[in-house]
DNA sequence: AAAATTTTGAGAATGATTCTCATTAACAAT
DNA sequence: ATTGTTAATGAGAATCATTCTCAAAATTTT
């Protein structure tokens, strides 16, 4: 086994690591809207990939930022576009935060919580666990269907809360 | 005891129970903003008392449709400053459904669910059970400082749900 | 590779939301 | 009740996020 007791390279490691995760899911997403019948574009990946790695909630003007960075040619209106495309297939929700802007939080996976903190827009999963899979449970037995991968928790961080 | 086996009695009577029962929350609302120092005036009493009797979710058009049978003199800018106002103090959410539009829905009580339907904009309120018990003592455990009453899941009512 | 179809960029158009400011209303102190 | 202080309001102008338009380009299918 080998260790390395340097900061450094910890860091690069969990850089490394988080990229990696959220490549797949990346793929994931645009394998989940081919298969819907959309077409995976430059664009679209662009725009994909700068949400899902982005580890705060992002305003539409930023993510356009970013996603130049991939692909310099990415227009405003095809950011919009993609987040209308995303949240109609359930992978993309927008609630306000504070007076003004949205928080966007996108994830491929099964219904679980996000916290988004609405000072740092930091956003934090808590893991699938026995409460979303009851209140699955429970929605099914009401027979509503859901259409959203994540409920958004808005409020303020451990951080960011002064109280706490 | 007396028993009234009639449709009209026993619809006026539900009619009855909620409105008292949404006339109870619009109390309980306007005393707490009074006591974060808001000022409770004529306008922002119609817009709330609109939002709270909604059996589904308004647009602000719409609010202001309604607040003005209650006070004619209501304006648009004094809805979206009552919005502004009842989210900021965790009242409120808006949440998008589909392409176009947002979900407003109003709560008094402690965390809980709301169902809202994005076809018919009905909402459904879960009673605040285990989960929601759970889930709250999570979050504290996080640190995390959650400011909204009410969490929003958007899908489908077992009405609209075509597959259901 | 060509055909069929969707998606795109650019910027104009729209329309929801916010802002401005003189006026009014709410509340506290008297 | 009256007054003073201050927040809240209405009206409409201003702003800015979002959507629309359409010819051109990219994607997927054949």
């Amino acid at each position: 086994m080998i260790l390395i007791n340097n900061q450094k390279y910890t860091t690069l490691l969990t850089e490394l690591r988080y990229n990696c995760c959220m490549l797949k899911r990346t793929l994931a997403i645009q394998k989940a809207l081919s298969e819907s019948g959309y077409r995976i574009t430059q664009p679209r990946r662009a725009v994909i990939e700068v949400i899902l790695r982005a580890r705060r909630s992002l305003s539409p003007e930023e993510v356009l930022a970013r996603a130049r960075k991939i692909d310099p040619s990415v227009s405003l209106a095809t950011v919009y576009r993609t987040l209308d495309v995303l949240h109609e297939q359930g992978h993309l929700n927008r609630v306000r935060i504070g007076k003004k802007g949205y928080a966007l939080v996108c994830s491929e996976r099964e219904l679980h919580f996000h916290l988004v903190c609405k000072r740092c827009r930091s956003v934090v999963e808590l893991q699938p666990d026995r409460f979303s899979k009851a209140l699955m449970t429970q929605l099914h037995n009401l027979g509503f269907a859901w259409q959203q991968n994540a409920i958004e928790i808005i409020g303020l961080c451990a951080k960011c809360n002064p109280a706490g």
